[in-house]
DNA sequence: CTAGGGTTAG
């Protein structure tokens, strides 16, 4: 036990100490922490004012659960303690802890003090009716407002002002009211106007007035600089802002920030930089609002080397930077370490933060989503402490495109369930959903839907719905939403290549992609990887590559191992493999996954047995446990009537635990959805169907749509051959709408498994068997069957 | 202890 003398002699060592510090301090928050830690060890009770310094620093650090938990220690909370823990709740967004504690303050206790803590609280969580109904009762109970009082409920004014005469009366009530007319005062009257000249679109004569103002002002101090910069960057008069900055001869840190800021969201990312370097050789003090800006800055333009130099640079300069601090900078080094490819580093500052907000969250979040690493994403989803309208729409999209389509519908429905508006990205999000799962009604369902919450003009939403409508098989409403769109960027122009090309419409995607061109649009490195795509599924072979070497002569894109690929299949599938392998010599890397995959499936298609066999080689070697390239390799043994090879193939797959999806397709009729599924005996119409196929078989060996010898076979065992192509589900599917459907309709039938070479020839079949289109989509292309031919030329 | 300004996540 310790002696009450040395814990006397304590207590005043720590309120020396305490005292000594300024709540923002870098060492504050250390100190606190270990009072703290004493005060629980020894049991001692502070005074008030011990207290109450303790709660302020916690606050002031963003460490809201210590504050919290020093609060309900305090026996009687003075008014000065109630205070700091209202605006502290106030800053968390928590308005209605902070209305407790004021509601459980009786009257005598009560100062002017107190009351503006409240009515700031009001007013920062935008409730401004409040806050000013809580400035009439403040004078109505006796207490006298202050210069801060008038400040608050100016802010709060801001909020409710509906027009500019109202921004004028208030005006002369200010100058009226006996306010002390200091520049705090004027400050808050500039910003209303400032506010009310972004909101009112009246920008031009309010501006004019806000400068008169900000003239005339007795004196200008960092804020008002700060404010009247501010205002013009918000207008959009990035030159005027810059005017009145070269203008300024004082010191102040704020206008300099806000111009940074301004240049960085009008994408002027070199200009950012300008200033910041201006900032750095000059006196002016940098802070953590300057280095926020410019980090993200780096971050957005893709200057990762200039970001990490000034981190390196806090590091060295910044000591012992506090939570408060560091919060928003490393928030913003999240984003620049994995944007820059290092999200583990990315991680680890995210873990070495003492305090993370919603915001750190949603940026480690965004970097795993983004790097498509979707299952640790999913872990951060779950375990986060709080969400907003940011965290699903990140999350949605995330599953969007990783596949997960369900998932993501499922989320977005969550979403709304607890009351969240969705945004245009969520909606774009949930759409791209059902591009990954083909579901059309669901698809057009989510476009009614967008048009109903306004979101008519989005550009995200149209680019997500352009490829919903192409991948659910319907490319003329994807067309005629490209041409409805009010504005289209290269995005835009990408979709709807990509939406020709997978279509097997190889020209037509050529000739967007001229339009494109004369309509001045830029292409970038995925609108080449579409044409070739598009070349590709086409049989387009000059073309394509024609199209890759004018990538890097006149656009100045390196081509890329994805490039490389499209190239390699391009030539492959059209049989070229001597000029394939060419292409791989002179290329300036190793060839990686991609590039062999895409060779194995040339071969496997050509049967060409050697150069497949080395390819399937390199990739069990890259990806031993991948399922395609097991599957792959024994279609190619298939092809060339090797079932021994087969057997040992599907042997190796069960030894090394590989299960194959089942194959599961989904067919469109009369606008509901059937889905079969291979082993889908329950399905009454299954032997009806069997019987149908079986018929088919019979005809198509007659004339020759299937090669005895060349039969594929994909998750059959070789003894099980004969009966395989009539177990085949998409074929299943296929006959069943045949049967079902009016004559003349269109079948289509949606798979997101590769379709094999006996469901090829099925399908031609079909197609002129009954003389109808049948629609089948492969992974992200279709094959059109009609009339016996398909429209990928057989390059399938 | 309270005010006015500039920041971070897609």
């Amino acid at each position: 036990m310790k002696s009450p003398d040395f814990v006397r002699a304590l207590a005043n060592l720590y309120a020396v100490q305490l005292h000594l510090c300024s709540a923002r301090s870098p060492s504050s928050y250390t100190l606190a922490r270990s009072v703290h830690a004493h005060m629980i060890a020894s049991g001692f009770k502070p005074r008030a004012h011990v207290f109450n310094r303790l709660v302020d620093i916690y606050c002031k650090s963003y460490n809201l659960v210590y504050a919290q938990y020093l609060f309900d220690e305090c026996p009687q909370p003075d008014v000065i303690a109630r205070t700091t823990m209202i605006a502290a709740y106030s800053a968390a967004g928590k308005l209605k802890l902070a209305g407790e504690i004021f509601g459980g303050t009786s009257f005598h206790m009560r100062d002017t003090v107190f009351y503006n803590a409240m009515i700031t609280a009001y007013s920062h969580n935008d409730d401004g009716h409040a806050a000013i109904q809580l400035f009439c009762d403040m004078r109505r109970d006796g207490f006298r407002a202050n210069d801060y009082s008038f400040s608050s409920v100016l802010s709060a004014l801001a909020l409710v002002i509906e027009n500019v005469k109202q921004c004028q009366q208030l005006h002369c009530a200010v100058v009226k009211s006996g306010a002390g007319l200091t520049s705090t005062v004027f400050n808050a009257l500039l910003s209303v106007y400032i506010k009310c000249a972004t909101s009112l679109q009246l920008s031009p004569s309010l501006m004019v007035a806000a400068r008169k103002l900000f003239e005339e002002m007795p004196e200008r101090d960092d804020p008002s600089w700060t404010t009247m910069i501010t205002g013009y960057v918000k207008n959009d008069d990035l030159l005027t802002a810059k005017e009145l900055l070269d203008g300024m001869n004082e010191k102040f840190g704020g206008g300099w920030n806000a111009m940074m800021s301004g240049y960085m969201h009008h994408g002027l990312y070199h200009e950012a930089l300008d200033v910041f370097r201006k900032m750095l050789s000059s006196e002016i003090q940098l802070d953590e609002y300057a280095y926020t800006n410019v980090i993200s800055a780096c971050a957005n333009a893709g200057f990762f080397n200039f970001g990490k130099q000034v981190h390196a640079y806090i590091l060295k300069n910044v000591v012992t930077p506090t939570p408060a601090f560091s919060l928003p900078v490393n928030n913003a080094l999240i984003t620049l370490y994995w944007r820059c490819g290092k999200i583990e580093q990315a991680h680890e500052i995210f873990n070495r933060m003492t305090v993370q907000d919603l915001v750190s969250w949603n940026a480690i979040l965004s970097g795993y989503v983004n790097v498509g690493r979707i299952d640790e994403a999913k872990n951060f989803f779950e375990v986060m402490p709080e969400k907003n309208l940011l965290t699903w729409t990140v999350m949605i999209s995330g599953l969007a495109h990783s596949g997960c389509g369900e998932e993501g519908l499922k989320l977005f429905n969550q979403m709304k369930l607890l009351g969240f508006k969705p945004c245009d990205y969520a909606f774009a999000g949930a759409i791209t959903s059902c591009s990954v799962l083909g579901s059309f009604e669901q698809g057009r369902q989510l476009h009614a839907q967008l048009l109903r919450f306004g979101f008519e003009s989005s550009l995200s939403a149209g680019n997500a719905l352009i490829t919903m409508y192409a991948r659910c098989g319907v490319v003329d409403d994807a067309h005629s939403l490209f041409l409805k769109m009010p504005c289209v960027d290269s995005v835009s122009w990408n979709a709807m290549i990509a939406a020709l090309g997978q279509h097997g419409h190889g020209a037509q995607a050529i000739e967007f992609f001229q339009q494109m061109l004369k309509a001045g649009i830029l292409p970038d490195r995925i609108t080449f990887l579409t044409v070739l795509s598009a070349c590709s599924h086409a049989g387009l072979v000059n073309e394509g590559r024609q199209y890759f070497d004018i990538m890097y002569k006149c656009y100045n894109i390196s081509p890329g191992e994805d490039h490389y690929a499209r190239l390699i299949d391009l030539l492959c599938r059209a049989g070229k493999f001597s000029e394939a392998k060419e292409v791989m010599k002179l290329m300036p890397f190793e060839p990686g996954v991609q590039i062999w995959e895409a060779l194995l499936a040339g071969c496997r298609i050509h049967g060409n047995i050697d150069l497949g066999i080395e390819a399937a080689d390199r990739l069990l070697q890259l990806i031993p446990q991948h399922d395609g390239t097991h599957v792959l390799l024994s279609n190619m043994y298939a092809v060339v009537g090797r079932w021994e090879d087969v057997a040992k193939v599907r042997k190796l797959m069960r030894d090394r635990g590989i299960k194959k999806e089942p194959g599961c397709s989904w067919i469109e009729v009369d606008s509901k959805v059937h889905v079969f599924l291979v082993d889908d005996a329950v399905h009454p119409e299954v032997q009806l169907v069997y019987d149908y196929l079986q018929n088919m078989v019979h005809e198509m060996r007659k004339i020759g749509y299937v090669p005895d010898t060349k039969f594929v076979l994909h998750d059959m065992e070789f003894d099980q051959k004969e009966s395989a192509l009539s177990t085949h589900s998409e074929k299943l599917a296929v006959a069943f709408g045949l049967m079902k459907l009016p004559r003349q309709a269109t079948v289509r039938v949606f798979k997101n498994l590769r379709i094999c070479g006996d469901c090829h020839n099925a399908f031609k079949y079909m197609s002129k068997l009954v003389d109808r289109e049948i629609v089948v989509r492969d992974g992200k292309r279709f094959h059109h069957f009609r009339d016996g031919k398909c429209s990928c030329g057989d390059y399938w």
